[in-house]
Order: structure tokens, then sequence, then C-alpha cells
DNA sequence: AATGGACTCAACCGCCGCGGC
DNA sequence: GGCCGCGGCGGTTGAGTCCAT
């Protein structure tokens, strides 16, 4: 590829990997794990930069990645989570999620917005999810019809629900509850729980009725006062099955120590949707 | 069957944040 | 606080493939 390359080193494979290389890297790291990845190659034998060995082992030989189309679920999936978690959603890889939104999806919803102007045509999808990242110019056209969820923020460290009203439903059961009926449309409800199983961790979570969906966020706070670690979020309808519904496992909100989150601010009101 | 434009996606680049020193 | 190395992420490129003509 015509590209100079990534590292100033002579001598290194670069473009498409071979078989057999694959299977050097998946060998080595099955024996010595993942990590120390400029040195990898050396020890490996591979001619190849760190870098490179990274992102081929991320994008393409990792066990747990799903390959193959993108079916019509997980299609959903992606246009309602891909504002709040950006290019990181479940078992596929970052690259592959961004070029299919850049590609399949771009023109989708490119589609579906055929009252845009000539610029916002122009603009790719990358571009949107930045305006809208960015609390969005005010010219985002409004698209009431439209059932995504648009999230302000990417990331964030904690979510903090005002008016908490605690829920009957056990944490432990949650994967398996049914999310209670919610009555009150404006309120969040949102309840923790201190696990009996390690005193230092407080599992929390947060059902927002918005919109007719229900956002379920799971955190775990390691006994440091505002991080959360590890959030899982779905989109649940109102009285889904949270274990029939595909979960993001492991999504690493932080971000910013200090940043705490009104989930109210997170959301686009309907009229800013991009 | 040949051809050229459109499309896909693996690979790469460049920048940034974080942690260690 | 500044420097450096590492890892991660978004944007871009271009070889390969698909498809209409």
């Amino acid at each position: 590829m015509g590209r100079s390359p990534c590292c100033s080193k002579e001598g290194l494979n670069r473009g498409a990997w071979t078989a057999l290389e694959d299977k050097i890297l998946t060998a080595y790291i099955k024996a010595h794990g993942e990590g120390q990845w400029r040195n990898l190659p050396k020890r490996a034998g591979l001619k190849r930069c760190g870098k490179s060995c990274r992102l081929r082992w991320l994008n393409y030989l990792r066990p747990d990645i799903k390959r193959g189309n993108i079916s019509h679920d997980e299609e959903e999936l992606i246009i309602r989570l891909h504002k709040l978690l950006g290019n990181r959603l479940p078992g596929r890889t970052d690259n592959e999620i961004k070029n299919y939104w850049n590609t399949t999806l771009g023109k989708k919803i490119a589609k579906s917005e055929p009252s845009s102007p000539s610029q916002e045509n122009k603009s790719t999808l990358a571009e949107q999810t930045a305006k809208t990242r960015g609390l969005s110019d005010s010219a985002a056209a409004a698209d009431h019809r439209s059932k995504v969820i648009r999230t302000r923020a990417s990331r964030c460290t904690r979510v903090v629900i005002p008016n908490p009203v605690t829920l009957s439903v056990p944490i432990e059961n949650t994967p398996a509850t049914a999310v209670p009926p919610l009555c009150h449309v404006d309120h969040h409800h949102h309840f923790t729980n201190q696990s009996p199983k390690n005193s230092d961790v407080d599992e929390e979570v947060y059902y927002s009725e918005v919109h007719d969906q229900v956002h379920y966020y799971q955190g775990t706070d390691h006994d440091h006062d505002h991080e959360v670690e590890t959030v899982t979020t779905g989109i649940f309808g109102n009285g889904d099955i949270l274990n029939d519904w595909p979960v993001v496992p492991s999504i690493n909100f932080l971000e910013d120590d200090d940043a705490i989150f009104d989930l109210d601010s997170l959301l686009l009101d309907s009229d800013e949707w991009p």
C-alpha cells in the first residue's frame, strides 16, 4: 500500500498478513499473553512492527471475534448504541463497526434523511457523530420519527439519577429479571446494592424510561468515591427480559474522574436529534 | 467475456491519554 | 512538571471484489 512506513525499521513486512504469520502470532499470544507489543515481533520471530501485530490480533485473530455478516439485530444495536459507545460494540471489532458505520449505515441514514441540504449530504457519518458529541450545532435536523436514542456523551464516569426510587428487584437476579414496569415517564429509577460477596464492591443499576425505551446501566464501584470502572449498557423496551437483550460487556466508561453526569444531561431532547 | 466504476474491509497513519521514571 | 514509551482510537488508504453495462 502506498504509504510511508509506520516504523522506521527496515526489512519489516507490511501489507496483508500471511497464514504463517497469523499462526506464529496466535501461537505466541496463546503462550505468552497479550501486551508488550513492541517487543513481541522480535520474540515471536515476526518481521512486523508491534503495532501491526497488535492490530492483526485485535481485529482479526482474537478468538472471541464474531465474523461474517452483521445481522439485522446487530445492525439495530449498532444504531442504538453507536452514539453512546462509539465503535466498541459487543462481539465485533472496532474496525468492523467503524467500517460498517461509515459505509452501510452511512448510506442508509443518508437515504432516510432526504430533506437534508446538499452540505449535509456531503458530511460523513463520522462528522455527524462528532457534531452530535460536540453538543451539536442547532442546524442538526430533528427527526421525530427515529426511535434511536441520541446521547450527548460517549463516555462518562458516573451516571447520577435524580429522585432515586428504590426498586424491589434483587440485584443478584438482574440478568434474568424483567425490567419492572415504570409508571412515570419523567422519572428515572435507581437502586444500589452492596454486594454480599465482596464488601468493596458496590453494584448499581439504573433504569430510565426515555421515549418508550429503557436504558440499563450497571456499574462496579471499587470503593473509590466517584469511580465506576465498568459499565454495562443496554437499551431495553419497557417490560423486556434483560437477558434476552444484547448487553455490552465491560465497557470502560472512565473519562474524567470529576465528571458526574446527570442522565438527563446525557440525553438529547427529541428536537435536538440529528 | 471484458471493462470500469462502486464498494468493502484489512491495514496503516497520526494523534492522544496514561503511567512510569 | 517534563519526558518517554506504550496502547488505544478515529480517520484514511488502497487492494481485492462485486456488479452493472
